[in-house]
RNA sequence: GGCCCCAUGGUCAAGCGGUUUAAGACACCGCCCUUUCACGGCGGUAACCCGGGUUCGAAUCCCGGUGGGGUCACCA
């Protein structure tokens, strides 16, 4: 069997949607898992939307999620170039042979012709496509509009009476009936080719054996098809996959939150956690776990494991997979990736010291356990920054009990004087305290979380005091005291 | 509206004719752990859209209905 080559053909409208990085995926994993090729390739053929700038995020996004490929865009290939706006010549080639060859013509209507055959068509309940105006027009009406400036599109002459059955590797078997298939479009009147047009002369040219591509895609596959089959060229196998819907169950749009992967990036997400949920819309291992790398899913991925219904973007899930990973990732990792919130945040100078950063460490570790995502750290890391207010009124109910300016004496005592602490040596400290003060522990912690936070929730004790340090401790105690008026 | 796709708990999903009193995960609820919150552990609530067939037997196959979605551009 030949080598399967697939290839990831996003338009550079927008940055990478979460849907557009679904089906890159899938590609990839698809094409990986059988150590066959993966392109990128540039459908820049909408002049109007296209930027520069979109590419530029589409591929960095693809890079960040860990996916790869062998040809295209910005790595070359024996195949390029890989954006459609550079392949002109060639389309024009095959242009010219379906104009000899009679599957395409010229049509001079009016895109406002056109749209209003369209309402008609519409409120009419028919078939809604292009009537075949233009289909037999002679040599001299061509030169007629010509000569009154219009501009001609060529159309594809789709062959009447004809039912296609295409062969998807997700659904089964899909037919169409041609007669429901207008003639349409494969050269704007600018001369650029349209999407499906473009698609499957590179499609072809770039040697593609299966195209993997959204749902949305499948009314366009039996165009694609006829054209394949105009040219003489082998038509690749499809796998249509389904939509990634929002909550109310409609493709998903801006309107439902985050949609692209540099949101999601920027919320400190991490790219692992990103592409295993992403995975797992739509496929799954058909074993009980959930947890998998790049790596592993590309080993047990197949498309027959691929389901055929849409999947609603569940953010819940994002969240305990994503917070799932944070916490076991290492702690320098997390904290590097928890630095830029931090200083954003003003917790943190330009420059740092080494005392800094290993504060940032043991922050981390007091915190990290709280995150569903990175941007989370500025409201969780808080307290470890700012000098509490004490201004809860369930934080000034506990500093009101009698006990505790003997409990914060207490521990200013210990504090006074000795080096500096860490986890261990705190856990130790703090447990022996109770005893030594012949009370409970909630009356000696409660008070001392209070005292030092403002709230009655939080880290760890034994992580607050080796992060703040003995002297900042001391001095929040202090304060805290002074609120008892 | 035409065409096309889809249909198991709130969500993602396993199931591909009998081994199912229908897995697992997220979310939710309860208990435990614990100085708090979280993490973690244990347990619980909750589903085969409806109607016909086919079959000894259907969540699983077929047909119809209903519902949801996609698509009908000189956008991709």
């Amino acid at each position: 069997m030949s080598e399967i080559k697939v290839r990831f053909a996003p338009s550079p409208t927008g940055p990478l949607h979460i849907g557009g990085a679904r089906s890159a995926l899938f590609n990839w994993l698809f094409a990986r898992h059988d150590n066959g090729k993966c392109i990128v390739r540039i459908e820049d053929t909408d002049l109007e939307r296209s930027s520069r700038e979109s590419e530029e995020n589409i591929l960095s996004s693809l890079r960040w999620l860990g996916l790869d490929w062998d040809e295209g865009i910005s790595v070359g290939g024996p195949n390029g170039p890989y954006r459609q706006t550079e392949r002109l010549e060639l389309y024009r080639q095959y242009t010219k042979e379906l104009l000899a060859s009679g599957w395409v013509y010229r049509c001079y209507c009016s895109e406002e012709e056109l749209a209003a055959q369209r309402e008609v068509q519409m409120a009419a309940g028919e078939m809604v496509g292009y009537t075949g105006k233009c289909r037999d027009l002679s040599e001299e009406d061509c030169k007629r509009h010509e000569a009154e400036g219009r501009k001609p599109v060529l159309r594809f002459k789709v062959p009447q009476g004809k039912v296609l059955t295409i062969r998807d590797k997700v659904r089964g078997d899909v037919s169409f009936d041609c007669n429901g298939i207008g003639d349409f479009i494969i050269v704007k009147s600018d001369g650029i080719p349209t999407y499906n047009f473009a698609v499957v002369v590179d499609d072809y040219t770039m040697g593609i054996t299966h195209v993997v591509r959204a749902e949305e895609h499948l009314s366009n596959t039996p165009l694609q098809v006829l054209l394949f089959e105009a040219l003489g060229w082998p038509v690749p196998e499809f796998a249509h996959i389904s939509l990634i819907l929002g909550k109310d169950r409609s493709k998903m749009s801006k309107r439902h939150g985050a949609t692209s992967i540099q949101q999601y990036r920027d919320m400190g997400y991490l790219p692992e956690a990103m592409v295993n949920f992403l995975a797992l819309l739509g496929w799954s291992p058909g074993t009980e776990d959930e947890v998998f790398t790049l790596e592993q899913i590309k080993e047990r991925f197949s498309l027959e494991r691929v389901a055929k219904s849409p999947a609603v973007f569940d953010l819940d899930k994002l969240n305990w997979l994503n917070g799932y990973y944070i916490r076991n990732s290492s702690v320098e990792r997390i904290a590097e990736l928890a630095f830029p919130y931090l200083q954003q945040a003003g917790y943190l100078p330009e420059a740092v010291n080494d005392r800094l950063m290993e504060k940032v460490r043991l922050v981390t570790v007091a915190v990290r356990e709280y995150l569903e995502y990175m941007a989370q750290v500025v409201d969780y890391a808080e307290v470890f920054f700012k000098d509490p207010a004490y201004d809860d009124p369930e934080a000034k109910e506990v500093l009101a009990q009698e006990q505790v300016p003997i409990v914060f004496g207490a521990l200013q005592d210990k504090l006074t004087g000795a080096g500096a602490l860490d986890e261990i040596g705190a856990k130790a400290m703090l447990k022996k305290l109770p005893k030594e003060l012949g009370l409970g522990g909630k009356l000696v912690f409660q008070p001392l979380r209070v005292g030092l936070t403002g709230k009655t929730k939080g880290p760890e004790l034994h992580h607050l005091l080796p992060a703040l340090g003995g002297p900042k401790v001391i001095e929040r105690l202090k304060n805290a005291l002074q609120t008892r008026g």
